[in-house]
DNA sequence: ACAAATAAATACCTGTACGTACTTTGTTGC
DNA sequence: GCAACAAAGTACGTACAGGTATTTATTTGT
């Protein structure tokens, strides 16, 4: 039946073969393993992972703050995420949100105190759970290692933009 | 922190902002770039990342499939997610969700023919972007980097598990 | 000077991550 | 045998990712 076709071509190995050494798999592992180790050591604090980037980000930037498209950019993040980030901290009193004084469209997110001690009390956990993972791998080839990471973050977004142009 | 000691030939970001070496932002960026520039890709074919990663899961395993369970331990997921992700995808066809033979907790998963069909469609867009992202590091240190990546994985995933003992 | 293109933010949508609580079924220790 | 425990799924909630469409403000080309 269709069924047999269909096995065909299927059962050949893809070339990509070994299932322990693909990207995908690992950055999938990775990032999904940092984030919710991190999530649940500050569940207490009330805040997410996601909320402690935007005080971060605030936090280490200009002290007059920033607008949301510029906190996009920094975050690596998308407007629409960031929109609905801020609404919720601006709801807890973290951040404040007002008009921008010589952009109309624009809207100047500054951090208020809640904010800053809510940064304060989280920097360390994130540092500690940081340093901890980078550990596991040989001191001599950490800077080798992220600056490859760094080259494999900056290739995947051109690859999207060039996805998104193509779509046009 | 010490940031001195920079090796210097692997050293040639450009110096915008100290956080380019912070493993979590680029841990971020890479599986955010990977993922939205897949999901781009993929659109037009009514998928996305996730469906593909049930897909080859199921597709590279046992032809017989398996349980949720082992869906979700394969994809390093969760519970509750996989089990939303295959309501979806039974919907569209694309898999049988059926009770398991002997164990009757237990659902059977398998591939429906559309599925094995969006599978074949798919896995050279997956294919040729890995390659396309891996080539941007030289050849010579690909397998290194992806050692230690996983090892970076291993070592999240036992954090994330040391979180949630501790909160009990 | 003004229409067109661009940019910032929002509104609304679908899909995924993952937490708690619960039901049903298997397994184990006594 | 049976009570305690573990394991597979489900139900439901909150939060984030990111797509399209729309509003309002700024910039640009002529």
């Amino acid at each position: 039946m269709a069924k047999e076709n269909d096995n065909l071509e299927y059962d050949e190995l893809p070339v990509d073969s070994p299932e322990r050494k693909r990207l995908p798999l690992l950055l999938r592992r990775a990032w999904y393993g940092l984030n919710k180790a991190f999530r649940r050591q500050i569940a207490d604090a009330g805040a997410t992972p996601d909320q402690f980037t935007v005080l971060r980000t605030l936090g280490e930037g200009d002290p007059t703050g920033m607008t949301q498209s510029e906190l996009t950019r920094k975050m690596s993040s998308d407007p629409n995420t960031v929109a609905s980030l801020l609404e919720r901290m601006e709801k807890m009193g973290w951040v404040d949100r007002r008009p921008h004084e010589t952009d109309r469209r624009a809207k100047r997110i500054t951090l208020k105190p809640a904010g800053k001690r809510k940064h304060r009390e989280l920097r360390n956990v994130a540092a500690d759970l940081q340093i901890d993972v980078l550990n596991a791998i040989p001191e001599s080839q950490r800077n080798r290692f992220l600056s490859h990471l760094a080259t494999i973050a900056d290739t995947c977004r051109e690859a999207a933009e060039d996805a998104a142009r193509k779509r046009r």
